[in-house]
DNA sequence: AGAAGTCTCGC
DNA sequence: CAAGCGAGACTTCTT
């Protein structure tokens, strides 16, 4: 989707796999373990209290915040400072702990208050024709349902379309998922396992994933353009998200679809291996039996012995110490670490081994971040930074600078913190985010 | 009006 | 039972 009408250019770390080949300490396993599940995979079908907060409290937008008052970020009076100090206040007796608050979540601040108020182009002319078109196909769509299924209903109602499936057309059998609160589950992985059933499914899946282009994005987004700048300014929110990652809202500019191709076969194996994947869940999202399943991941414990004791040390130190932390000593709480409940547990003890790995990475980028700011700044390049989407950063670049640039970026992401790993990264340039990517 | 539930977009 | 972290659109239930 063409969202950006500026010149831009998109730097991408591989994060993940950087973090996971850190704390096993294989400087090849990330290159080993795409290999490794792809082999399998070949011939499969492709269908196959935290440190910093809680979600509702203490939300902090740079939006409202004046852009001077935010650079004195020490000041005692800056309302986020004192909102950041309350949520660390707990822990900023520990040493490590103070030194990540001070070092690096205040100096972000600024660096995250000058994105939101740049804001960011949106081509709004082309998004208007796409929904004028996508208009019309959506009710092509919602005609052609509603004539199969012989009568009309609110298309949007999971619960009208289940009684609509499942007890009027009985489309695959008389044993239907059902939901928490006793009604059909029609969500895509059900949908999708029944397409070849019914045409109407096929059409539903379609018509779903238009409706949700054209409400969360194609329509939605034009609406949040601010009148006084022309652009969209998010708000980016930096005691929400558990692990310490960022978030975004009004609008939220961190899940633009901005590539049709989904995550490869391999990465999906290894993001489910890495979080504790089972082997039923492996094969409901893989095509793969769950003894397939079940046997790769065994080869993955076999190919790296060290993930299997990593997994097994996070799980142990979160029991003796109640959290787990990050390589700047983030931490995470874990409260359920000890629970007599199996299910509780188990996903505290996933927390554990998810924690380190995607709080190291957002502690990484922060770091890139400041500092390509303070470039930015101090070196007054004319070329901005917009977007964070959490192992990327996208900025609006000014033509003369566009060759100059990208070695400076590429070189401050990659150099943000000594790992036992190098971090790779990737720089593209282009007319807007799309053609950057 | 607000909360809860369901579903789907991103990394 | 069954992969981590988010935002948000829409329907339906509760107050």
């Amino acid at each position: 989707m063409k969202i950006l009408a500026n010149y831009g250019i998109v730097v991408k770390g591989k994060l993940f796999d950087t973090m996971i080949a850190h704390y096993l300490i294989n400087p090849d396993m990330r290159h080993n373990m795409d290999v490794l599940s792809e082999t399998y995979l070949k011939y499969a079908p492709k269908s196959i209290e935290t440190l910093i907060g809680k979600k509702g409290k203490n939300q902090l937008s740079m939006r409202d915040v004046n852009l001077e008052d935010i650079k004195e970020y020490a000041a005692e009076d800056a309302d986020i400072t004192l909102q950041l100090k309350e949520v660390f206040s707990p822990i900023l007796d520990k040493a490590e702990t103070k030194k990540l608050f001070e070092e690096i979540e205040i100096p972000l601040i600024p660096v995250l208050a000058a994105m939101e108020m740049e804001g960011i182009n949106l081509d709004a002319d082309f998004l208007k024709s796409m929904a004028t078109d996508m208009q019309k196909e959506i009710a092509d769509f919602e005609q052609k349902i509603y004539e199969t299924a012989g009568e009309k209903f609110n298309l949007a109602s999971p619960k009208q379309l289940g009684d609509i499936l499942f007890d009027k057309l009985k489309i695959g059998g008389a044993k239907q998922k059902k939901t928490k609160t006793g009604q059909y589950a029609t969500g895509e992985e059900v949908l999708s396992y029944l397409a070849n059933e019914h045409q109407i499914v096929k059409d539903i899946l379609d018509w779903r994933q238009m409706v949700k282009l054209q409400n969360t994005y194609i329509e939605a987004l034009p609406n949040q353009i601010d009148k006084k700048t022309g652009r969209v300014h998010t708000d980016y929110m930096q005691t929400v998200a558990a692990t310490g990652r960022l978030s975004s809202n009004n609008p939220n500019l961190q899940n633009i679809p901005i590539r049709t191709a989904q995550r490869s076969n391999a990465k999906t194996v290894n993001f489910g291996i890495i979080y504790g994947v089972s082997a039923f869940g492996l094969s409901n999202q893989t095509s793969l039996s769950r003894s397939e399943s079940a046997a790769l991941i065994d080869a993955y414990y076999k190919t790296y012995p060290r993930l299997k004791s990593f997994i097994q040390e996070q799980i142990d130190f979160a029991r003796n110490h109640g959290y787990v932390q990050t390589v700047l000593g983030r931490r995470r709480y874990l409260k359920d670490i000890n629970s007599a409940n199996a299910v509780v547990r188990s996903a505290a003890e996933r927390n554990a081994v998810n924690a380190p790995i995607q709080g190291s990475a957002a502690d990484i980028i922060k770091i890139a971040m400041i500092n390509i700011h303070k470039k930015l700044t101090s070196e007054n390049w004319k070329s901005k930074m917009l977007l964070q989407v959490h192992d990327e950063l996208v900025f609006d670049v000014h033509n003369t600078e566009l060759e100059k640039i990208q070695p400076m970026i590429k070189h401050e992401m990659e150099n943000a913190f000594e790992l036992s790993v190098p971090f790779e990264v990737e720089i593209g340039s282009g007319r807007n985010w799309l053609e950057a990517h």
